[in-house]
DNA sequence: TTAGAGTATGAGCATATGTTCATATTGGCG
DNA sequence: CGCCAATATGAACATATGCTCATACTCTAA
């Protein structure tokens, strides 16, 4: 066991490797946000709804019995992260989600949840 | 405009609807945590290294620059969400993802965050 | 232009979250 | 057994997060 940067570390060349493969801070630090706000359960229901409804942000509400100020903040969130997008019409604006990748996130992780909880494959 | 549990509803078939298609909650909840458990730039990187390579904790540690401690409750975390596995060898515990979902959500997330910010698509 | 519906935003507060420090546990070895 | 390395766990603290309330903005229609 060597000292690198303070730590003790068994496999040095397991560190070093994994420091070569290691994403861009700034690529980590997207990511992490695309999954913070996938990890909110206000959010994801939000998410799930837009997967097969365009809706407005008051029937939004209605669905998930909070406010539409509540409603209206996580939007703004998720529109940022370019996970949801809308359309105005008249005073309504329309949202849905904005790319395939944000149905494909949750089947996945749904898919995770759902397997039975034994192990056996690699 | 009607009212539905006390909130303004412009359009109550889709809510209606969004209600038929909504996940149960449990299962919204325990998506909600896989997302949470990947929302962390610190558990992200985790388990960016260990789907390359099978790392123990103080590599972890070292690779991260955060403290074994700090990495070791992380991991306890994704083990309960059966995000990671560990298999044992003497002393040391080897940790690696726990199936393909991770990567797969991973991979989806980062290619998002790639994808061009222009739209234009459906 | 004035009023109102629909939505957005800022501040503030209660709760959740991640790290550290101290301590406990587990397995290998003399 | 007794000791040490490797890891796990609990408590505490600082920060982040999501909601509410109040207010501002935007578009339509009279």
């Amino acid at each position: 066991m060597e000292d690198l940067c303070g730590s003790r570390v068994i496999h040095r060349e397991k560190v070093e490797r994994a420091g070569e493969l290691a994403l861009a801070d700034h690529l980590v630090e997207e990511v992490g946000q695309i999954f913070k706000a996938l990890g909110d359960t206000t959010r994801l229901k939000l998410l799930w709804a837009l997967a097969e409804i365009e809706m407005c942000v008051c029937d939004l509400a209605a669905h998930l019995g909070v406010s539409e100020s509540a409603v209206s903040h996580q939007l703004r969130l998720l529109r940022t992260l370019r996970l949801v997008r809308n359309r105005r019409q008249g005073n309504v604006l329309y949202y849905r989600l904005a790319d395939h990748h944000v149905s494909q996130l949750m089947a996945v992780a749904l898919e995770h949840v759902r397997e039975p909880t034994c192990e056996g494959d690699s």
